[in-house]
DNA sequence: TTTATTGTAATTGTAGCGGTTACAGATGGG
DNA sequence: CCCATCTGTAACCGCTACAATTACAATAAA
């Protein structure tokens, strides 16, 4: 998992709440981290229909669909592809121990289980929930 | 999640399936790393008491418990904290916006919760069953 | 035409991690 | 007792991944 899902959460809870087009600036701001990576992740919520973009003079990003109808995990899906990534692996495919031969592919195997654990997590939260989880008792602002 | 988990579990099935004293040097051949690097996560697998260790002339490592009792959870705790695991963080705190200021402690809360999924998720698998699975439809090797 | 914006590529800085070396301490064999 | 073999651990190197930054072409409204 990048933090790449963090700033399409944090940027899609933003355009949610705002419910108008924002600026790839004004969602910086407000995510703590500089434009140009906000519209590089943009981009990809764009591809997957998550937003609606526009370019030019008054351009900027707004939410495409309505709030409880895109999870965390279409979010996800979105900007990354593995949840649980580690990259090295043991043992190797060509050695005629069975436990070195096949570590490797139970490894995958059971990370692929791992990451499909954490998307069914993902898929029970909301945009919806998430705003009302932010504005809970403290009076709409 | 670390490799270190890897190594642990490819190193516990070893010791498991062969049921003897090990050196760092036999286990590192077979899953292909280092012996100092198996020595480092051998160490926490026996601070976590799932391995005995003996130094010496004949030393080495061997199973501390019966395979069916260690579940990949206890692997997993014995040599690391978080599976889930992205350090950035937006927002900040001590921004005005509910959105900025809430984010961070909501995706702490959202994490540990994914991390909880993958530890019930790794409870399920025992030493044992990863020896079934290596072993299967292969004849005792 | 000017200006604010997206889309994207290139580059840099940095932190985390796997690999390696080295060595002190332990322990049994001769 | 002395030596060989092993654990335990610290120190360092190098690579890779990623966040940050800069730059610029394309777009579109005023």
């Amino acid at each position: 998992m990048t933090a790449e899902f963090i700033v399409a959460a944090h940027s899609l809870a933003y355009l949610n709440h705002k419910g108008d087009y924002c600026s790839s600036e004004e969602i910086a701001e407000n995510v703590c981290t500089n434009p140009a990576r906000v519209r590089k992740v943009m981009t990809k919520l764009k591809r997957a229909g998550l937003v609606k973009t526009h370019a030019g003079f008054v351009g900027g990003y707004r939410l495409a669909k309505p709030p409880q109808t895109v999870t965390l995990r279409d979010v996800f899906y979105a900007v990354g592809k593995r949840i649980v990534k580690v990259t090295w692996r043991s043992g190797s495919p060509d050695m005629d121990c069975p436990i070195a031969a096949g570590m490797r592919p139970y490894m995958d195997a059971l990370f692929d289980s791992l990451d499909a654990c954490c998307a069914e997590r993902l898929a029970k939260t909301t945009l919806a929930d998430i705003d009302r989880a932010l504005f809970a008792d403290k009076g709409e602002a």
